[in-house]
RNA sequence: GCCCGAGUGGUGGAAUUGGUAUACACGCAAGACUUAAAAUUUUGUGACCGCAAGGUCAUGUGGGUUCGAUUCCCACCUCGGGCACCA
């Protein structure tokens, strides 16, 4: 085997000679922008794939996928003269590190250093054009101080505003919000939290620190509140969402599947339903897949609608009530509040039965607790003794305690009426007092039954009753009419509420980013100085939970007796903002120099699996915006364009896991077939986006094809005759992967590749400068076997680096066209003729086939449709 | 329940603005090479009718628009995804 080693395709020696010696040579070293100006001569190609966890179990095939993408992207683009951008890191903190560490026993320090290794020999075997210089991982000190720093600064920051809440908004600084509150006079103050707070200067001086901290904490981006988490009593521990299952015996653990609660903990959360505005205007500008920006719209949830503000009876509270569904409001019979509501308390102060309705509130919501999201729907509730003054004027209408009430949405508190089939069903299980404003009109009958009783819920063709004014109306059509009624009246005023929620910023454990705060011994929180940044994790002896629900790190003494916070940041913090670090990844003075930013501004092609739609992207859009407003970075959004790739599925259609004993290790693949094999075969398998499963079977044409290119070479001449049709594939082959590789359809160029390879072999030579022309497009997926010919074809200078051949329309214009003659639109015949041939031409050309004269004899010719260079269509009686 | 997306040979899939449906690949069948097998290579390969020439039917189902529909419109079926007591 060895003896004719020059004609044998070793992909064995070849990968491994061409991996040492881009390396060597550094042939991926991204330039850095000249520091001068902040701009560099080159343009600049931001090309990032989303970034890891080095799992200990090391890379099944499905994992490159998306890294070959995006290298094959990132090579044309480096051909093309970019100055590309295209590193690797690690995003190392989190649970699975931490559950690592505990069962091996092994800080989880040392179990990420092993776990990189073993990451990093997979990946390097497969030939990624990484600038490996630039790697970054969360759980380096000189990385997490940076995600500290920006912690910090969101912690010292409000989002509101002093004007009208619809004035453009931005995040500034706590201390123009203190500055205002010092200023004399009733300042009221918007914030996102929709809490007005009116004071005087006066009061707000007379604060002591603590009211002053309470106050200050209800604005600031960053905040300590409490919230709801699934607490495990046996295991000792908070558990994450996806370490909870659903058992006949409602939530359990995961991992030894004892019962798992609800229960309130202290957090730090992060302001996000701030941005919600502009995090969805922003999707319009973004070259994302509609699906993606489809499910962040979802999550974002924004609703429009009225918000009714009411006077409580007897008493001088006032509740606001948000309705988006308002065409019948003179409908509303009834308020509700949610049972978990903090306003509860107090509305039901002096209330005869006070205890009771507070217990019955206390049991729905335990009864809530013991079901996941959207799982309890049993109608359920109570009246509170309290009255509304009915804005509309229908009187006094009674406030409930109800189980569908939620305390997060809106403003936990609802306006209810016949018109809706959830209130209606309520009421009539209460024996509530209902009204009709609505009457179905004949075609639209939205009735349902509930109850044996019918309730009319269609609110767009419904015709309204009342208000007087507009009676007669249909509700859809009158909702312009509604709303100008009712806020010129006074009775209400347009509101916008979202369905996202405030992003929890805190895990109860041990590995992840220290939250740089200090707690005195009054309850005052302090910021840590920017000096004494990194707040480095400290060393422990053990990992398990302390048992209390609290972080490992209350157990450490010397941390408790610091006053430091022993919350510790959630998986996403240093993912939120780490593409900005590989701009300038060893800066100490910053986590990047404006210089770089200015320069590299945002990641142009972003690579990643959909299922961080909810999360990471979001989470990042949220954290740049924030930085945009500071000035930190210089763009609105922080990737331009995303793909999302498919994953790989085991041959039998599951996901690939150990239990299905389905794995495909690519260490194996790349051993028996070769990296490019794999990387062509990854790519050709199906549509980038598409899910498909692995097959061993398929593989084998994707090394045919590099074989049959391998052999190619051997009938390589320096000079020869231009074959004029083959000039014109190679040219149309050329332009078409360009264009393909451009959107990320790599299965077709891969397709149109064989087809150009297919063509020479069966020509008797190939000029030595048509093979370098698809050498050229064939690098960025096979850039070995292709590195290895271009350099026995006598060349001393990298493939990787060469220049990506421009397109000359001229010479992917076709000579000989085939022209398809139809009858009736049915294909009959085709003749050859030359390229842009005339109508007239055509018609002689196809009234001289025998095929078509067969179809004519006898007809008569009404029509004739004629598509230049494609077709001819005969029309006849 | 609401909102997206997708249904094409035995299999993965291709098809520009509505213009030859099934490119490319796998698999399968037959032939060549071989003592034989593998590898390689040649040819064929949507279904049905036919000796053939040729014809008919086919892109989830049913309708529509058009000279012409995988592509546009309407209804339905199936699968996948997202949200879900959201006022």
């Amino acid at each position: 085997m060895k003896n004719n080693v020059q004609n044998e395709y070793d992909h064995l020696d070849i990968e491994k000679k061409w991996q040492k010696e881009w390396a060597r040579k550094k042939v991926y070293k991204t330039e850095a922008p000249s520091t001068r100006s902040g701009q560099a001569k080159k343009k600049k190609c931001y090309v990032l794939d989303m970034f890891p966890y080095p799992s200990g179990l090391g890379l099944h095939v499905g994992h490159p996928k998306g890294y070959i993408g995006s290298d094959v992207f990132a090579r044309m683009r480096r051909m093309q003269g970019f100055n590309v951008l295209h590193p690797m890191g690690y995003d190392a903190f989190g649970l699975p590190a931490e559950q690592y560490a505990l069962e091996h026993n092994i800080a989880p320090q040392k179990a990420v250093i092993e776990n990189v290794k073993t990451f990093e020999r997979q990946l390097n075997k497969i030939g990624l054009s990484y600038d490996w210089d630039r790697k970054v991982n969360t759980t380096d000190p000189d990385f997490y101080r940076w995600t500290q720093w920006i912690f910090l600064k969101l912690f010292g920051s409000w989002y509101g505003s002093t004007g009208s809440p619809q004035a453009t908004q931005k995040a500034r600084p706590i201390s123009e919000l203190i500055k205002i509150f010092e200023k004399d006079g009733n300042q009221k103050v918007n914030s996102v939290s929709g809490k007005v707070q009116v004071f005087s200067a006066s009061d707000w001086k007379a604060m002591d620190e603590k009211t002053k901290q309470d106050v200050l904490m209800k604005y600031r981006l960053a905040y300590e509140g409490y919230s709801e988490v699934n607490w495990c009593p046996v295991l000792g521990t908070v558990l994450a969402n996806d370490e909870v299952v659903d058992s006949s015996k409602g939530l359990v653990s995961e991992r030894g599947g004892f019962l798992v609660v609800k229960k309130e903990m202290r957090q730090w959360f992060l302001r996000i339903t701030a941005y919600a505005p502009r995090l969805l205007a922003g999707l319009d500008t973004l070259d994302w897949s509609s699906h993606i920006k489809e499910i962040q719209r979802n999550w974002i949830g924004e609703s429009h609608g009225l918000l009714f503000t009411a006077k409580v009876k007897d008493s001088d509270m006032v509740i606001e009530t948000f309705n988006a569904h308002f065409q019948a409001c003179y409908a509303d019979t009834f308020f509700v509040i949610a049972p978990d509501h903090p306003m509860l308390p107090k509305l039901v102060e002096g209330v005869a039965n006070e205890t009771e309705i507070l217990s019955k509130a206390r049991e729905i919501v335990d009864k809530r607790a013991k079901f996941s999201e959207g799982e309890y729907r049993e109608i359920d509730g109570i009246f509170t003794g309290r009255y509304v003054v009915d804005p509309l004027g229908n009187g006094d209408l009674p406030i409930w305690v109800a189980s569908f009430a939620l305390k997060d949405y809106g403003t936990g508190i609802v306006k209810c009426s016949a018109h809706d089939e959830r209130d209606f069903a309520f009421a009539k299980k209460f024996n509530i007092k209902l009204k009709t404003v609505l009457l179905p009109t004949n075609e639209h009958l939205g009735k349902k039954v509930l109850n044996q009783e019918i309730c009319f819920s269609d609110m767009v063709n419904g015709i309204l009753t009342e208000p007087k004014e507009l009676m007669g109306k249909i509700a859809g059509e009158a909702t312009k009419d509604i709303i100008k009624y009712v806020t010129s009246r006074g009775f209400a005023k347009v509101h916008t509420t979202y369905k996202m929620r405030d992003a929890v910023f805190a895990r109860q454990r041990y590995w992840g980013e220290p939250i740089p705060l200090r707690h005195d011994k009054d309850g005052i929180i302090h910021e840590l100085r920017e000096k004494d940044l990194p707040l480095k994790l400290p060393n422990v002896k053990s990992y398990v939970p302390t048992g209390t629900g609290e972080s490992p790190l209350a157990g450490v003494s010397s941390w408790v007796k610091a006053g430091l916070e022993t919350n510790t940041m959630p998986g996403w913090a240093g993912s939120s903002w780490y593409f900005l670090r590989y701009m300038d990844p060893k800066n100490k003075k910053a986590f990047a120099d404006i210089n770089a930013i200015k320069y590299w501004k945002n990641v142009d092609m972003y690579v990643g699996g959909q299922e961080h739609a909810t999360g990471h992207l979001l989470y990042s859009r949220f954290w740049y915006k924030f930085m945009k407003d500071y000035g930190l970075v210089v763009t609105e959004e922080p990737f331009q364009t995303l793909r999302n790739q498919g994953m790989i599925l085991g041959s039998d259609n599951r996901k690939m896991s150990k239990r299905w004993g389905n794995v495909i290790n690519p260490d194996d693949i790349v051993k028996i077939y070769g990296a490019d094999t794999l990387r062509v075969y990854e790519m050709f398998m199906g549509p980038f986006e598409a899910s498909l499963p692995w097959s061993t079977d398929n593989i084998i044409g994707s090394r045919r094809f590099l074989e049959k290119v391998w052999k190619i070479k051997q009938k390589v001449i320096k000079k020869g005759k231009v074959d004029s049709k083959f000039e014109v594939l190679l040219y149309k082959t050329i332009k078409k992967i360009s264009e393909d590789i451009e959107g990320f359809s790599f299965n077709t160029s891969i397709s149109s590749m064989m087809i150009l390879v297919n063509e020479m072999e069966k020509l008797e030579s190939v000029r030595q400068s048509d093979f370098e022309l698809f050498l050229k497009i064939l690098s960025p997926f096979a850039p070995h076997i292709t590195e290895e010919l271009w350099k026995q074809l006598g060349h001393k200078s990298f493939l990787v680096l060469e220049k990506w051949p421009k397109v000359d329309s001229k010479k992917t214009q076709e000579l000989e066209v085939k022209i398809v003659v139809q009858i009736n639109g049915k294909v009959r015949a085709s003749f050859d003729t030359h390229f842009g041939a005339r109508e007239d031409e055509a018609v002689s050309g196809a009234r001289a086939l025998r095929e078509v004269e067969k179809w004519l004899i006898n007809k008569e010719i009404i029509k004739t449709v004629f598509v230049p260079n494609r077709l001819i269509n005969f029309v006849t009686k």
